[in-house]
RNA sequence: GGCUCGUUGGUCAAGCGGCUAAGACAUCAGCCUCUCACGCUGAAAACAUGGGUUCGAUUCCCGUACGAGUCACCA
């Protein structure tokens, strides 16, 4: 059986990238019906920050990333904390030195600093890999604080065939004597997540292409131990666009990179788990971009992941997430409007007409108060808006003569809906002798104060009623 | 700097020895229209570079350039 896991550090917020891994982790494990897991790598304890593991767990609640075994859920091959596993890894840890493919190592932090700064290619020098027995024994009994550290092969190469990326090859004399064990006991990110992966039965290690080149050290722990070695499934990296035109690894200074960040600034989820599906990842054949998660569960397979890192496009983004709002049925927009709606909304304006107008013109969801400002308060306009090129509108008179006529219309149409005030001021397109789209340029900027508004004239009348309406006719006529 | 990986339009990308080199976003133009948006139609826009291999390279191999990642008691 296929299994997967998703396996972040709690941090304090999701980065995209890492929705991303847990999402093509999570399909490579559920278009074969397998297991996804969660499992929180916390063993930096510097690190660590409250409350992180909650915005990982709802980040994959509300995206409908739904793990088999973690935290919480439980599994058969819990805990699924590596904090609550701190002794099983002292355990593989002593195992491995017992086997000769790692040892003791007393040296300081100051000796470790003085190597690096030296030498900065160097590396640590093994100064502890060849302690006699009785000195290992000696200085354990004293209680010398120490780390355990990987004994790696001074000769030959290292290879393993990732998924992606095909056979990658490392001479054994580039790897470095890594730390397993810290000295506070805990396990590196090195050795846990091997131990775990292995433990935990997860055939696809699915994660950023970072780890790439430190992946022949793993490869040698699972040999060490002479496990079978799990497919490995390394990701192209997500990439921001700097300001100079350069690109680098996408981050804070690329703007809301977090999931939250775009949650909040009106990106909904699943526009956002569709768009990253299509970051690095293409589907064998499809005429359409948009997926669901179950389609994509269907159509993911892992030779469709690109090699090359993908720039994250905010634009497509935007675009996707505003097909998915035009998408919304009413009800559905009516009620994630209110979380972005911060303005009051007057008595007089017809609420649902309003956003009905909206869900088409607006891209994400933060763009709402903005646009719907006109409606609740009439912007300071010049006279000369009403000029328009296209409608033949270059005198003053003209317009006076249209709005006129509309509010003695207007006045005695008692039924504001759409298609009454349409039909009202039709007749006014013979009687005045001009275009109707003319007519209703002139009323709509007097009803709006907008060159460009989302709807036009009837349909404004319609959400602001009437009394407004002749209002701002009203102040209209008194401007000319 | 060493090592590893990558390189198709501005961006995401299809292509897996022979094609007028798909499609999407963005851009521009036109249509539609009660302005805008939506929608529709169309346009412009790419195989980093030099060598091979081959009857034939975007596709395979090597070099170069450029880019990225990695060299922690962080993950």
């Amino acid at each position: 059986m296929t299994v997967t896991r998703f396996a972040p550090s709690p941090t304090g917020y999701m980065h995209i990238g890492n929705l991303r891994t847990a999402l093509y982790s999570y399909l490579i494990a559920k278009h074969d019906d397998g297991n996804f897991i969660l499992r929180i790598e916390d063993t930096d304890r510097e690190r660590l920050v409250e409350g992180a593991t909650d915005v990982i767990k709802s980040t994959l609640a509300i995206t409908g990333l739904n793990y088999d075994e973690g935290p919480e859920v439980g599994g058969e091959h819990g805990p699924y904390v590596q904090s609550e596993r701190k002794a099983i890894y002292m355990e593989y840890a002593k195992k491995l030195v017992d086997m000769g493919y790692a040892y003791y190592c007393f040296c300081t932090k100051e000796r470790l600093e003085e190597l690096h700064s030296e030498d900065a290619t160097g590396g640590y020098d093994r100064h502890c890999r060849n302690l006699s027995k009785e000195e290992i024994e000696k200085n354990l009994a004293s209680g010398i604080p120490f780390v355990i550290r990987q004994k790696m092969p001074l000769e030959g190469t290292t290879s393993y065939v990732d998924s992606v990326f095909g056979e990658i090859s490392m001479n054994n004399s580039e790897l470095q004597d890594q730390i397993l064990m810290k000295a506070d006991g805990y396990p590196t990110y090195n050795f846990a997540h091997v131990i775990d992966d292995y433990l935990m039965g997860v055939t696809h290690v699915v994660r950023g292409s970072e780890y790439l080149t430190s992946t022949p050290k793993y490869v040698l722990l699972y040999d060490a131990f002479g496990w079978e070695r799990p497919n490995y499934v390394h990701l192209p990296l997500l990439m921001g666009k700097n300001e100079d035109g350069s690109v680098s690894k996408l981050s804070k200074r690329h703007g809301a990179v977090s999931f939250q960040d775009l949650v909040r600034d009106g990106y909904l989820p699943e526009a956002i788990i569709n768009y990253i599906a299509l970051l690095g990842w293409c589907p064998k054949q499809s005429e359409t971009e948009f997926f669901t998660l179950d389609e994509l569960k269907t159509l993911f397979t892992i030779d469709g992941v690109s090699k090359s890192p993908a720039v994250f496009d905010f634009e497509k983004l935007l675009w996707f997430n505003g097909e998915y709002i035009h998408k919304l049925d009413d009800e559905k927009f009516y009620e994630l409007s209110k979380e972005f709606i911060k303005t009051s909304i007057p008595a007089n304006i017809n609420k649902d007409r309003m956003l009905t107008l909206l869900k088409t013109r607006v891209s994400k969801l933060s763009e709402l108060d903005e646009k719907m400002e006109f409606f609740i308060n009439l912007p300071e306009y010049e006279k000369e808006l009403f000029f328009n090129k296209k409608n033949k509108i270059s005198d003053l008179g003209v317009v006076k003569t249209v709005l006129e006529a509309a509010l003695e219309v207007l006045s005695d149409t008692n039924s504001f809906d759409n298609d009454t005030l349409f039909n009202s001021l039709m007749p006014l397109s013979e009687k005045l002798g001009m275009k109707t789209g003319a007519i209703m340029w002139c009323v709509r900027i007097a009803v709006s104060g907008m060159a460009a508004t989302p709807g036009g004239a009837t349909e404004i009348m319609e959400v602001i009623g009437k009394d407004e309406t002749l209002s701002r006719i009203g102040k209209a006529l008194a401007k000319l």
